[in-house]
This record gives structure tokens, C-alpha cells and sequence, in this order.
RNA sequence: GCGAGCAUAGCCAAGCGGUCAAAGGCGACGGUCUGCAAAACCGUUAAUCAUCGGUUCAAAUCCGAUUGCUCGCUCCA
């Protein structure tokens, strides 16, 4: 049975989607001002464990998953660039989808823009103004709060005891506001300025919130199953999604909210004054790769602060070595005849474990110990030769069924050793037979430096990839 | 000022009142295997669960205080 934690009830709950079979799943993406980090995989990396496991429990999905290619810092940036938008944010929406796509996350289903979308946002501004739930003030329109007695719903905070711009970012005279929770739907912008909407309520550009209620309810309609994203999301930006959504439609927005945690660096904010602001591409440049660094942010529950440490990374880098190399072997084995139905048992009783931990507000944690349980009883049987040829295909079944949530194993790939050093390795084997060791010794020291590691195991030779 | 969360072995971390002398991973050490390695396996390492007090037949788990850390209060995943 299925429970999250669902943010807006503070509470976990027993998933029940609203039309039987099929869940509707919206998740906040990136705004593409820049290369996505390490804390922004993170939330994407719990998205797609999301995404994979209703797709394991049976469910239809429809997910959608936005890029939002329009804010103060993209038009900013853009204009400091002299570019258009869309020339400013392409490559980062390329390079976006890149490392997306290394870290072994699947496509959502939907992946609108903003910038594509700004009709829709037109459409529910206007039904706010009718309803009295907006008002304009000096050409923008703002959201009016004391027409949305649900405010603060999700983000439970108590506005009375709260020193409006208490985080020093904000200046609250700047605008003309009737509260100063008051938030920008539409902003007003000079007929000179190249980035800009005609509106009936006029020209201008949208606020940072409407983006996401007006791609949410296109797609997945007014009210649907899952939205999830990033803590910091939490507020405003969710809570203003409601507002503006619910305002307009009167009906419930999203059902269940889900919300990952921050990714700390050695126990510390990540934050490029600190130095330690890594994008991506910035830890495959250090030579880590992308499964390990995926399996490092499924190694704690989404909803508990992760410490992202380069200690914590090498040893990913082990562990996921340490499986691959698991499947491979079991792959080769030569294993006794016959079947050893003790072990399937056992398999699926590790599968039943990792499904219960998924089931529980996805602990992938505890769902990772799961497959480590099965990974050491497989290997004690393949020692002690009681791990039979019949079990071998159930076995690697069963991991798949892991890795179809877990992605951690990577593709089985049939690669190629160059013809000098599979010559090599014939002189090897030729050494040995003739217990020539010295030379069979200089050959495997001599593709070690090019990365080739050799193992001789009781099933011959083995070789494999640095 | 207001609010939320966290504190478990060398490191990362699960745990949500009894089945916890506390899962799992990494690291370290010893052994088996090997010509030697590697890999694998077995074993060891290592936790009075931040501190103090309370509730309970029973607490890592609930309550209170203290200390430390992280985060939010309209840039943020």
C-alpha cells in the first residue's frame, strides 16, 4: 500500500488517485537561467524515482514536468547578453536535457515552457480580475490575498508574526501593493522592452508563479493527483500556484504535494560563495560518474536533508562498481544445474522488502539495503556453489525489477577490446599455462595503465574497466 | 523578531513505543580463494542512539529543558 507524505495535511496518507487507475503528476523543473546542480538533481533525481515507481505499482501516468524559460534574471541576463531570450536560454536547455538524460532520468510525458504558455496565463489573470481575486496597480496585476482566506494552507505560516522581508531580499516599498503578501501576477513593461506579452489588462510579462498553475490545469486539468518539487518551492511559489489556481477555478488544485529536501555539502549550504556549488557537469569533469552520483542521491529518502560529501561520492563510486560487476559475474557464471528454489524465495523476499520501503514514502534508502541483502545472499550461494542455472535468469529478473526504480546499474554494454590488446591478453593466458609469471604479471601491470583490469577467477579470465 | 527540522559507529545513513545488545553502504583489519593479485566470500572493527530530566511495565523512538547544526519568512530544487 502506497503512502506519502503529503506536505499539504502534514500527514502520511494512503495514495488513492482521483480517476482509478491513472495519476496525474505535475513537477516543478528548472529555470533555465544557468547549468542545473547537484541540489537541483536531486529534487529531478527524486522525480523520476517518483515517476518510475507509480509506473511499477500499475499506474497510468501522465507527467508533466515544465521548464520555466522566463523570469526577472533570464530577461536580465539576456538583455545584458544581447540576445533574445530564447537565444539566451537554448544552450542551458540543451545542456539541461544532457545531463538529464546521463543521469539516467526518464522523459516526462509533457515538458512545456513557460514562454509557450503565456496565452493560458492570460486566460486565468482575466478570471481573477472578474472574480475580484486580482487587481491592477500602476499597470501590473497582483494577486489580491484577502480574497483567498485558504492562503498559507501549504506553507502553514503564520503571517501576523512575520517581519515582511525578513530575509533581506526583498524591498516591500518598491511596489504599490493593498498587502504586502500581495504577489505579481502580470508586471507592467515599457513598450521599448523587447520581452513582453499583449494582454487585454495590458502589455507585459508574467509574475514567476502563473507559469506553473496555467501548464498544470492545461494538462493535467484543475484538479489532479501529485505535485512535487523542491522544498524552497514550498513558498512561495506553491503556495502562491494554489492561490492563484484555486481562485480562479474554485475547485481543489493538486490533491497530494510532495516536497524533497535540501542537499547539504559537507554539512554545509551550498552556495557558490562558499566554494562548494557543483553543477552536474562540474563532478563528471572531476572524473565521478553519473551513477554514482545518482545512487548517492537516492542513498537517503527525498524528504531528509542529504550531506553531500566527496567521501560519501568515492564510496558510491565502489558501491556501484560493486553491483555492476555482481551482474556481470552472474551473467558468466558456470553454475551447477537445477534450481535452488531456497534462493528464489529469498529473492523475492528482498523484492518484497524493497517494495515495502518504496511503498513507505519512498525510503530508498532502506529499498537500497534491500538489493545489497539480496546482492551478498546471491554471491554466499554462487560461493559455496549452491546458486544453480535455473536461478541465475530469475535472479537477474529480479534485479532488473529493482533497477527499473533504481536506474543504478547502467546498460549492460557489450564493449570491444582493440586488437593489440586482445592480443595481449592471449599471451597472458599463454604465460600462465606456461607459469611464466614475471611476463604474465608485466602484461596485466601493463593494461592496467590503460585502464584494463584484469581477474582471474575460477571461471577464467575476467577483464573489465577501470 | 516569527516559524520548521535535525543531532545514531571513522564517514554517509535507516529507524516513528516492545521483535533494537540498532538495517544498509563506504572505510580499516584478519582469514578463505589465487602462482601473486583482483573480485568474491567469511570474520573482526566500531554506537551507554548530543546532554540532562520526565512519562511508561517498556524509549533511539513520547514530553520538557539545554547545547550544537540546517532551513524558511516572497532569487532559489
Amino acid at each position: 500500500m502506497l503512502k506519502f507524505h503529503n506536505t499539504l495535511t502534514n500527514q502520511l496518507e494512503e495514495f488513492q488517485p482521483l480517476n482509478d487507475n491513472e495519476v496525474r503528476l505535475y513537477i516543478c523543473g528548472p529555470t533555465v537561467w544557468s547549468f542545473a546542480h547537484i541540489g537541483n538533481f536531486r529534487t529531478f533525481t527524486f522525480g523520476d524515482v517518483l515517476r518510475r515507481y507509480l509506473k511499477f505499482k500499475g499506474y497510468k501516468l501522465t507527467h508533466v514536468f515544465n521548464l520555466t524559460d522566463v523570469d526577472d534574471r533570464i530577461i536580465n541576463e539576456a538583455k545584458a547578453a544581447a540576445k533574445t531570450i530564447d537565444e539566451f536560454t537554448a544552450p542551458f536547455i540543451e545542456a539541461f536535457w544532457e545531463d538529464f538524460d546521463a543521469l539516467g532520468l526518464e522523459r516526462p510525458d509533457i515538458a512545456p515552457r513557460a514562454t509557450h504558455h503565456i496565452a493560458e496565463m492570460i486566460q486565468i489573470i482575466e478570471k481573477l480580475l472578474e472574480n475580484g481575486h486580482a487587481y491592477e496597480s500602476d499597470g501590473s496585476i497582483y494577486f489580491r490575498i484577502s480574497a483567498f482566506p485558504d492562503y498559507g494552507k501549504l506553507s502553514k505560516i503564520n503571517f501576523a508574526g512575520n517581519i515582511s522581508g525578513a530575509s533581506g531580499r526583498v524591498d516591500t516599498d518598491k511596489y504599490d501593493k493593498e498587502n504586502a503578501n500581495d504577489f505579481a501576477l502580470w508586471k507592467l513593461v515599457d513598450a521599448d522592452e523587447p520581452t513582453g506579452w499583449d494582454a487585454s489588462f495590458g502589455r507585459g510579462r508574467p509574475g514567476w508563479h502563473i507559469e506553473c498553475s496555467a501548464m498544470a490545469m492545461k494538462y493535467l486539468g484543475e484538479t489532479f493527483d501529485i505535485h512535487a518539487g523542491g522544498i524552497d518551492l514550498k513558498f512561495p511559489h506553491h503556495e502562491n500556484e494554489i492561490a492563484q489556481s484555486e481562485g480562479a477555478t474554485e475547485n481543489q488544485f493538486a490533491k497530494v504535494w510532495l516536497h524533497s529536501e535540501h542537499l547539504k555539502v559537507e554539512g554545509e549550504t551550498m552556495s557558490k560563495s562558499l566554494g562548494n556549488f557543483y553543477t552536474f557537469r562540474d563532478l563528471i569533469a572531476k572524473g565521478y560518474s553519473a551513477t554514482a552520483i545518482r545512487y548517492l542521491l537516492l542513498s537517503v529518502p527525498y524528504h531528509k536533508q542529504l550531506n553531500f560529501t566527496f567521501e560519501t561520492l568515492d564510496g558510491a563510486e565502489q558501491t556501484i562498481a560493486r553491483l555492476r560487476d555482481f551482474r556481470n559475474r552472474l551473467q558468466e557464471a558456470h553454475l551447477p544445474d537445477g534450481i535452488n528454489t531456497d534462493l528464489q524465495e529469498k529473492a523475492e523476499k528482498y523484492l518484497n522488502d524493497f517494495e515495502a520501503a518504496m511503498d513507505d514514502n519512498l525510503n530508498t534508502s532502506v529499498a537500497l539495503a534491500a538489493l545489497h541483502n539480496l546482492v551478498r545472499e546471491v554471491n554466499t550461494a554462487t560461493a559455496h556453489e549452491v546458486a544453480c542455472t535455473e536461478d541465475r535468469s530469475f535472479i537477474l529478473h529480479t534485479l532488473d525489477k529493482f533497477d527499473a526504480i533504481l536506474g543504478i546499474f547502467g546498460e549492460a554494454s557489450e564493449e570491444i577490446l582493440d586488437s593489440e590488446i586482445e592480443a595481449l591478453i592471449g599471451e597472458r593466458q599463454e604465460a600462465r599455462r606456461n607459469r611464466n609469471f614475471a611476463r604474465s604479471d608485466e602484461i596485466r601491470n601493463l593494461l592496467g595503465e590503460q585502464g584494463i583490469i584484469l581477474e582471474d577467477t575460477k571461471d577464467g579470465m575476467r577483464w573489465k574497466r577501470k
